[in-house]
DNA sequence: TTGACAATACGAAACTCTTCGTAATAGGCT
DNA sequence: AGCCTATTACGAAGAGTTTCGTATTGTCAA
């Protein structure tokens, strides 16, 4: 079965991490990326990929001895669903209720304010 | 035992804006509350209230023969905190990262990019 | 062909979350 | 005092998540 929308728990995005930043990884690979961070079985790495495919959050090509994994949607389009999560449930959909939120206690580079200045002008300039 | 720091789970979450927006309220204020926008029994309300009353989350006033619920953290505190969470765990820390996928795939009001902009000149202009 | 071993498959335990049914209780009314 | 009812307390079922131990399978080399 395969619905490509619902969000990933806090293990599988960890898991889609790791394979956004190396592209298509066998379980050994992922679960050597993760251990340098955290403790954990290379069954519960196998495990989680498996539940992952059942899901339709990756496909695996089975060519090899050794499966390789790989996302199925871009980090892009998973990060915008999880942020939007939050937008609705926690801020109603204000974005500027986010922002504040996001920029409140914690320090924020000049260099990160520069961006998001720039963020600006470019999705407005891009909207009308 | 009383630890505040933890985030609310997505159903906590509903019973906190209810308390947030109504301020201290019993059970059944919350439950009526609720019950416009979802299908959910009132021992349910009851029950989540309770857990959150042992996890630190809510206090309770039992003068009264109805108790009376309120959050222990001010919506602010907790909002900040949920989106920190996301910030780490998506973004890596990065606002910017944060911003892009917020605004995106969704039309933002020319009012919303306005009040985008307030934020980082006040933002701004306080931390330096 | 078979043994070694790397990899996958399977199943289950421990936990948390969500939901609700039922039991106990407390206050007010008669 | 005794009953009615609103309210709280308790416990448990069912789903989903996370973790891992053990069994099975596939491949290569001797």
């Amino acid at each position: 079965m395969n619905q490509p929308l619902q969000k990933p728990t806090a293990s599988e995005l960890e898991i889609l991490r790791v394979l956004w930043a190396r592209g298509p990884s066998t379980v050994r690979e992922v679960h050597q990326e993760l251990r340098e961070r955290k403790s954990l079985g290379y069954t519960t790495v196998l495990k989680l990929l498996q539940i992952m495919t059942a899901k339709g959050t990756v496909r695996r090509n089975e060519e090899q001895r050794a499966h390789v994994y790989q996302a199925c949607q871009p980090a892009t389009e998973t990060k915008r669903q999880l942020v939007g999560d939050v937008l609705q449930r926690v801020f109603e959909g204000s974005a500027s209720e986010l922002m504040i939120h996001a920029l409140e206690g914690r320090r924020t580079s000049q260099k990160e304010l520069d961006e998001l200045r720039r963020l600006l002008d470019e999705y407005e300039g891009r909207s009308r």
